[in-house]
DNA sequence: GCGTGTGAACACATTCACAGCA
DNA sequence: TGCTGTGAATGTGTTCACACGC
C-alpha cells in the first residue's frame, strides 16, 4: 500500500476498487487451476479490460509485477486481499430474516470471501427465537449488545422497504460503520458510515434498458 | 427520446442509466406521498447528486422540466419508465431454484417494477416438478420451448458457481438476449447479449474496503 | 424570484506508446 | 523477446455559470 507521506492513504478511484474484486475473483479461479503467473493482457482479456487498465490499477498500490513474466497469482491474491481488507475474516450481522435474509444466510459465497455472519436480528414474531443455519434470530433491540460482543463493523440490511428506515436508524445507533443495503430505499447515513446499495429491481431495469437499446442497435 | 437523425439512439452513458433507476425509485416514493413536482436541487439532495447532474441527466432525453416549477413527478416517472423500457411488463425466466433462486421468487419487488417471473428451470432432481410461488420447476432442457412460448428476452441466472458456465451456455442457445447473473463467475457472452452481474460477496468486499479506508481517514 | 437547459471549463478515468528490466 | 510501469494524450463524465422562460 502506498502512503503519500502525509499519513493518509492516497485515495483510490471507486472504479479501481470494484475492478480489484473482479481481479481477485479471476485470480482465485486461476489459482485453483494451478496457474502460477498471469500477464496483464491475459487477465484483462478474461475480464474485458485493456492490458493497460490492469497494469494502471495495480500501479495505484505499488509494484506487483515482474517484467517479462507477469504477476504471480498467489502473491497478487494476497496483496489484493490486504488492500480490500479481506485478508482477515469480517464478522457481520444480518438484519432481517425474511425471504432475502434467509437466502443470504444460506449463501456459502460470503464465507469463502472472508465474511462470517455471526448474528441475525429481526422484529417479526414469526422468526424470533427460531434458528436458521445454526443462528438463533434475536430481537433487533439487542443490536448494540451484539455489536459490542463481536466487535462488529458491518451489517447486512435485508428487510422490506417499509421497515428499512427504522432498521437503519437502529443500526446506526448500534455503532455499526458499514451497511450493505438490500432494501429498495435510499438511506441517508452520516459520512462516517459506509453504504453499499444493492437493489435487485434496479439491476433488472439496467438489464432491460441494455437489451432494449441493443435491439434498436 | 432523442434521435440524432442517423436513425440510431444517441448513446447514453452507463452512469446516467443507473442514476435513472435511482431517480425513478425516489420519484415513485414522492408520488406515493402525493408530491406533484420536484426541483432538480431537491431531487439531487435526496440522492446525493448535484442539481446540475440531475438536469444534465434528464437533458439526454429531451426537455422534461418546467422553468420556475421543476419536474412533474408523475410525468417524469412515465418518461423514465419509457426510457428504461419498463413501461411494459417484462416476462423473465429464473434459472436455478436453490437458495438464491427461491428468495428471488419470493421477492415482491420485481413485480412492482414491471418484471414477471413466468417460468423456473433447474437441473436438480430435488426441486424438479415442485412448485414455488405457484410455478412448477421445469428441466433446463425445456428452455428453448419456454423462451419461444413466452417470447422471453431476459433470464435471471441464480445457480452455484460451478454450474454457471453450463447454464449460461444453455441460456444463450435458447435465444435469450439478456442475463442477470448472480453466480460469482465471469461469463463470456456475445456482444449482442446484455449482461448485468451481481456478486454479493464482491459488494461486501467493496463495503469492507470503504469501512477500512474511512477508519484510517 | 425561482428553476430549467446548456455551452464552456474542469476533473477524472482510460488508452497510448515507450523506456527499462528479466 | 516478453512484459511491466508510467508520463503524455485522449476520452468521458461532472460541475460551473448564465441565458432564458415561468
Amino acid at each position: 500500500m502506498t502512503e503519500d507521506g502525509s499519513g493518509r492513504e492516497a485515495l483510490v478511484p471507486k472504479a479501481v476498487v470494484s475492478r480489484l474484486s473482479l481481479y481477485l475473483r479471476e485470480l482465485q479461479h486461476l489459482h485453483r487451476k494451478d496457474q502460477k503467473t498471469i500477464s496483464s493482457s491475459k487477465l484483462g482479456r478474461a475480464l474485458g479490460f485493456s492490458a493497460a487498465q490492469v497494469r494502471k490499477d495495480f500501479a495505484y498500490f505499488g509494484q506487483f509485477g515482474y517484467p517479462g513474466i507477469g504477476y504471480r497469482c498467489e502473491e497478487l491474491i494476497d496483496k489484493i486481499k490486504r488492500i480490500l481488507g479481506t485478508d482477515k475474516t469480517w464478522p457481520v450481522v444480518l438484519v432481517g430474516c425474511g425471504n432475502m435474509g434467509q437466502a443470504l444466510l444460506g449463501y456459502r459465497g460470503f464465507a469463502k470471501q472472508g465474511f462470517d455472519v455471526v448474528a441475525v436480528v429481526d422484529v417479526d414474531e414469526n422468526v424470533l427465537g427460531k434458528a436458521f443455519e445454526g443462528l438463533v434470530v434475536e430481537h433487533i433491540d439487542r443490536l448494540p449488545d451484539i455489536v459490542k460482543q463481536h466487535s462488529l463493523q458491518v451489517a447486512i440490511l435485508a428487510v422490506p422497504a417499509n421497515a428499512a428506515a427504522a432498521a437503519a436508524e437502529q443500526i446506526l445507533n448500534s455503532g455499526i460503520t458499514g451497511i450493505l443495503n438490500f432494501a429498495p430505499v435510499t438511506l441517508s447515513v452520516p459520512k462516517s458510515v459506509s453504504l453499499v446499495e444493492v437493489d435487485l429491481a434496479m439491476e433488472l431495469e439496467q438489464l432491460a434498458f441494455s437489451v432494449f437499446q441493443n435491439k434498436t442497435q
